[in-house]
DNA sequence: GCCAGCGGCGTTTTT
DNA sequence: CGCCGCTGGC
């Protein structure tokens, strides 16, 4: 037995216990929210419950599994528990219950490029892409249909709102809604959308609610603050008969309201289970106090807070926030890499430093410099992977093997093809609408389009492919080799970087590797993408855990010893897309609320005055976050220039740095020590 | 109907 | 600078 007074203070130690009725954990950053989450399902478990009836939903998998395995080493029968986002729960309970709701159970899953493309297509249909009036994009359709699913209101309510420029084509994007609906039942498509809409929709079945209920008998949610209505709701179904329910989470960390999620779902917890215990965490164990009092500055200058103050269980007060401002972004950058690696040297291992940025594309001179000096990274956040264009082919050919009906890769397939374009390609799909195998497709495709086209010998070339798939019992591994080669020469036609693409690709037979089935590789690269590999490097630096470089979102629930938060810019952070708009702003205001309480022991704000990473040229103002005298009190200033880069786009020798800045080096250098005698 | 080449424009956050 | 959309030759 694991003496949990050892290891919880006693409000957690309240909540970790308490598993007679629901529990509302609202506490601050770093107060030890997800320790409870990990402690009570070792707790339970210790009592003696299933851990399979025990169901962990957090916002990553990675979250979930981190957890677990924190728990397991307590006791090993914690592995058995089923954690995971809410979108793969909906995902296992579909697979397998779906077809009381009229869903096949080889659906294929759209991830947001599908889904856009597959509105283009309803768009077409509909006559909808050539309206005189400004009609809006398909991403922003998708963006607006979205949100009036996860926020379960109108598409009026929405435009009203965030499009008002939009609100004469309400008739046109509600008939739209319907229309991708109707296509993707049809089609088998499930968007990530629906995963949690078919969720709902099943738990509204009064004997499946039960099933659910009775196999899952203690739900545990953390960063509900983040979840929005619908994943709300699944939660209250799935609670609703036994009341074994715990959430966490902090309203001022919320930062998910563009897609949906509201802080609603903590205010209207103790509605919903009025028996439930609210208890508060006061405590953190993260950062330092000279940390924790510009996070509570932060929260304090937040327009609809609620009352929270952040103390330091310890008592050491470490080294003050800086915010050090620069000429332009390669000074910051040079700055930035040097720090790091002086850092490093001087004991704080790269594993422990983080990156942060509200956007991905303003680490990028950061990434080259590190780069240059070998520090290895990982990046997380930004443009996935899995969404660049090579990926995404080969996944097609893929995908019309797990489900040889999904029209949006045939086309993607096809128009891969020289001398075919997206007439030809919509032209041959139609013609295989009545094909009821894969077979059947070779054969039609071989007599319609085989000989007398332009492109049939692109399609003699593909129908080989496709006859080394048709046939039962290939290992995952097998399919992929074939796609892979085939695909090969299409990549070196299609892009002149194809080298640095091919990699990305093997990379990808690396992961495809470690899985078993096709399905549960396509299904968990749409819903727990894989991150680009380490950026590697000589040596130096083997197995050190490299520098994490990461966007505030992805950075959630994580801490990290020095933290850097880069591009402190007006119309960076906050985003300049907020800017019309007070509720994004204050959701802004909560990702550097998220960011500097990531920290545990330093912190670092940076930017810098020359815009123009190409493009315009503009002088870039400090975030108005920034601005606040309370703020800057609570911060050391210092702004660096290095010398002489008379042209800036003249890319800086470490010898520039070495010369000028070796007094501000040593500075830091005390300043380092000293934080660690503290 | 396909596609290469040119010019204008604008850089979010995620399952 | 890089992506997207448009134009015009094939
Ligand atoms: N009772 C405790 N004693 C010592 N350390 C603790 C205690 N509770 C939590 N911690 C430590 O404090 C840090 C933050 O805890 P945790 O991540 O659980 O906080 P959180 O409330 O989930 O934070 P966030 O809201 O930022 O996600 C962790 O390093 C954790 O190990």
């Amino acid at each position: 037995m694991v003496d949990l007074k050892s290891h919880l203070n006693s409000s957690q130690y309240q909540a970790v216990t308490t598993t007679d009725k629901p529990v509302l954990v609202i506490a601050g950053a770093g107060s030890g929210k997800t320790r409870v989450i990990e402690y009570r399902t070792l707790h339970l478990v210790q009592q003696g419950i299933n851990p399979q009836s025990i169901l962990l939903l957090t916002f990553t998998r990675k979250a979930a599994a981190a957890m677990l395995s924190r728990a397991a080493a307590h006791d090993p029968k914690c592995e058995q528990i089923d954690g995971g986002t809410f979108h793969s729960f909906a995902f296992k309970i579909l697979k397998r219950y779906g077809k009381t709701i009229g869903l096949e159970n080889n659906f294929t899953i759209l991830d947001s490029a599908d889904s856009n493309e597959l509105i283009g297509s309803v768009m077409g249909k509909l006559g909808y892409l050539d309206l005189k009036k400004r009609f809006p994009k398909k991403e922003t359709l998708k963006g607006i249909i979205s949100k009036s699913i996860n926020k379960q209101t109108a598409i009026k309510n929405i435009l009203e709102r965030e499009y008002p420029q939009f609100e004469e084509f309400n008739q046109e994007i509600t008939n739209l809604r319907q229309a991708y609906t109707k296509a993707k039942l049809e089609a088998s498509y499930v968007d990530y959308d629906d995963l949690l809409v078919y969720l709902k929709i099943l738990l509204e079945n009064p004997e499946m609610r039960q099933r659910l209920a009775s196999q899952y008998q203690h739900i545990m949610v953390d960063e509900y603050q983040d979840t929005n209505k619908l994943q709300g709701d699944i939660a209250y179904y799935l609670a609703e008969s036994h009341g074994n329910i715990m959430a966490v989470g902090d309203d001022a960390q919320s930062i998910y309201g563009f897609r949906g999620a509201t802080h609603q779902n903590i205010m209207e917890f103790p509605v919903r289970f009025p028996n439930c215990q609210v208890i508060k965490l006061e405590e953190n164990y993260r950062s330092t106090q000279l940390i924790l009092d510009l996070g509570n500055v932060v929260l304090d200058s937040m327009k609809d807070k609620y009352e929270k103050k952040l103390a330091a269980a310890n008592k050491q007060s470490g080294l003050k926030p800086e915010i050090v401002t620069f000429k332009n972004p390669y000074d910051e950058a040079t700055w930035l890499a040097q720090t790091i690696k002086m850092m490093r040297d001087n004991g704080i291992d790269l594993g422990k430093q983080a990156v942060l940025f509200r956007s991905a594309f303003i680490s990028i001179p950061l990434q080259s410099e590190l780069s240059k000096l070998g520090i290895p990274f990982q990046v997380y956040g930004g443009v996935k992977f899995y969404e660049t264009a090579h990926v995404k082919d080969l996944v097609a050919y893929l995908k019309i093997v797990q489900n040889f009906t999904d029209e949006l890769s045939w086309i993607r397939i096809l128009k891969l093809i020289e001398n075919i374009g997206p007439k030809t390609a919509e032209k041959i799909v139609a013609s295989l609408q009545n094909c009821i195998n894969l077979n059947q497709v070779i054969q039609t495709l071989d007599d319609e389009f085989g000989s007398d086209f332009s492109y049939s010998q692109g399609i003699k070339r593909l129908l080989k492919l496709l006859s080394k798939l048709d046939s039962d019992g290939l290992a995952l591994g097998d399919i992929f080799n074939f796609c892979f080669d085939y695909y090969k020469p299409l990549l070196k036609k299609h892009f002149d970087d194809w080298h640095l693409r091919l990699s990305d690709l093997e990379t990808l037979q690396d992961i495809a590797a470690s899985y078993e089935s096709l399905d549960s590789f396509l299904s968990d690269l749409a819903l727990e993408p894989p991150e680009r590999g380490v950026a590697q490097v000589d040596g130096t630096y083997d197995e050190e855990k490299p520098l994490t470089l990461s966007t505030i979102h992805s950075a959630k629930g994580l801490e990290w010893d020095s933290v850097f938060l880069i591009g402190m810019i007006e119309g960076v952070l906050p985003s300049r897309f907020a800017l019309n708009f007070a509720d994004q702003i204050e959701e802004e205001h909560r990702l550097f609320y998220v960011a500097v309480t990531r920290a545990k022991r330093q912190l670092y704000l940076t930017m810098h005055h020359e815009g123009g990473q190409g493009g315009l040229y503009q002088f870039n103002r400090v975030s108005r976050f920034l601005e606040d005298r309370r703020i800057l009190e609570k911060l050391e200033q210092n702004m660096v220039e290095l010398s002489k880069p008379k042209n800036k786009r003249v890319k800086l020798v470490s010898d520039d740095f070495e010369e000028i800045d070796t007094k501000d080096k040593k500075t830091l250098f005390e300043k380092i020590n000293e934080s660690w005698r503290m």
